[in-house]
DNA sequence: TTGGTATGTCTAAACGATTAAGCATACATT
DNA sequence: AATGTATGCTTAATCGTTTAGACATACCAA
């Protein structure tokens, strides 16, 4: 059952061909032969034979008895997602930088496959994890951060574990952009968001609710939920009740890029007219929001900054830091004509 | 030097606990129990005591142990480009599903970065590598190929080498696109492509030039080169030069989803009527497409199918199979109002 | 009794690297 | 001559698995 492969060259064949120990071959091609005083020529005859038979280190040996493997598990909801995309766009660069590769794997937001993906990264002993938490996966977080496992959780969080997270201030953010609709004049103002009990909706949601509160809009409240595994048909069902006549609502809050999305499928399919018949503001970024024939308002999110500040705190926490940190990055609403 | 985490259980742990050899622990664990002829009680105690103390098999030490990681390495262009995001995606599934793992890496188009990739892939002892080669990292993949290393290389290939691909039929999509604009009556056809000398961009540019020749248009052809690293201002350029008085275009083609949308910017912002002054076709997909005030007609790519043949190849390949895999694939031309 | 077969378990090497500790030798110092 | 110290290299254990092969015991048949 082992695996025949041409045989690739070791810190033994090298040693061989040089006519001395392994050791003194891995201490050359670490860099300590001062150190360890290894004799000149050695160190040379070493070097050029180790090129010469193109010698590639193993790193799962070393890994094993390093008991380190420069590795970094990243879990999102989805990397075909285009704001997980350009998260593990970032956070590549960035562990590339420290010396980390990433292995990732996307969860569909599913508890279920949460686990296995955490599980799966877990065998594979990787150094540490930097994880976009699923609704009911608090238990497998619970048990990483119990085991002193490295964590940082990015775009949401677990307000009962305590570990570390980078997250976007949700609530101010939200908060900013109903105002903007309400400042802009309109009153009746509906949310779209995603049926989740995750931190993120949530504060999404309450900053829609305070800013209408602020305003003494509480009675116009109106939020409808959408199913992750059901965004189309959900989306198109509450925006027509929104719409309906009766409780018509006069502009519309989207809770994130794909629930935007969705939302202006159905819009341009109905020929709503944007902004006169009703108001809109998205949350992230896409560029269906630029060639939308009126673009967008839209919540930015700092994916740059969060990718970058994930990986940092990680990267603190497996070199051993003990301090617990919690990061909220500053949206920025980008104002354009959705709203007049 | 040695990293000191809370100590994970091993089989040994499990052994001393049970009072048996680390061997029984490893077959039963490995369900070799009837092979192996264990003791009937002895399993049920391994299993139990192992659920117990919650152990988590080292892959690391199984992979060194057997010569295979169940990983592949994956290395795209960048994992940001919402393309290679939906690959990704599929791959990652269907690498799931045969239980191999993915650890991935964006080369920017680069071969220096391409070429690191693939070292770092390799000292992790990937059982196999997809790759989207860059221009200039021949010798990066006959390197692979020569120490028969598993490889399936995506969306373009090499044609001196001989290895297995899957790949769009690119010169094909292109000529049904062009020929497309020419029956809807369009003549001064102009193309937007990458400066790459990589089959995949030159396929698409034949494909043009082909079917401009095969409707006596040779003269009208007109190919306008882009930078990689330059897209935004290259575009303007370009499409500037192209729709000057004088020798002007009356329609685009695109070579790809973000040339498309760098063009598709350039065109909103100086108001070009499409389809009245510029027949427009796109490469890829884009919710852009969609959402741009004229429906955009675009070259749709199979990018599941191609996700999914390419694991299915490698995996058949890292078994042992001899047989090259060269597959194209059909595009789609999806068509819409942005050429009449 | 002898040998054969079945059953159950263990030993130890191997994967490839790292690294503490030990062994030689040469040279300098007192 | 005795001791110290610098230099240069080797030995062997270790990381956690897997697995071929040895070993031990029981039972049955001839």
């Amino acid at each position: 059952m082992i695996k025949k492969r041409i045989k690739r060259v070791s810190l033994k064949d090298i040693a061989e061909k040089v006519g001395v120990s392994t050791a003194l071959v891995s201490y050359v091609l670490n860099g300590q032969e001062k150190e360890k005083r290894v004799g000149a020529e050695v160190v040379l005859k070493i070097r050029k034979v180790a090129k010469q038979m193109n010698y590639v280190p193993n790193q799962i040996a070393r890994s094993l008895r390093k008991g380190v493997t420069k590795t970094i598990g990243l879990v999102v909801a989805d990397i075909a997602n285009p704001f997980f995309g350009a998260m593990a766009r970032i956070i590549e660069d960035e562990a590339n930088r420290f010396g980390y590769t990433v292995v990732f794997g996307s969860s569909d937001e599913d508890s279920n496959k949460s686990n296995i993906l955490v599980d799966t990264l877990l065998n594979r002993q990787v150094d540490g994890f930097i994880i976009v938490p699923s609704e009911g996966c608090n238990d497998c977080i619970r048990k990483l951060v119990k085991n002193e496992m490295p964590v940082v959780l990015v775009d949401r969080y677990f307000p009962d574990i305590i570990t570390n997270y980078v997250v976007l201030n949700n609530r101010g953010a939200s908060f900013e952009a109903v105002s903007h609709l309400i400042e802009k004049g309109f009153r009746q103002i509906g949310m779209i968001a995603y049926r989740s009990t995750m931190i993120h909706m949530q504060e999404r949601i309450r900053g829609y609710e305070e800013a209408m509160r602020a305003n003494g809009l509480e009675k116009n409240i109106r939020i409808k939920y959408v199913r992750y595994d059901n965004v189309n048909v959900d989306t198109e069902k509450a925006i027509r009740e929104m719409t309906a006549r009766g409780a018509k609502i006069d502009a519309l809050f989207f809770a994130n890029n794909t629930l935007s999305i969705a939302g202006l499928y159905y819009i341009n399919k109905n020929n709503i007219k944007i902004p006169e018949s009703l108001g809109l503001i998205a949350f992230d970024e896409s560029e269906a929001f630029d060639f939308f024939y009126c673009p967008l308002t839209y919540v930015k999110q700092p994916v740059d900054e969060m990718g970058k500040e994930a990986v940092n705190v990680l990267v603190e926490q497996i070199n051993g830091s003990k301090k617990i940190a919690h990061i909220e990055l500053m949206h920025q609403l980008v104002k354009r004509q959705s709203c007049r």
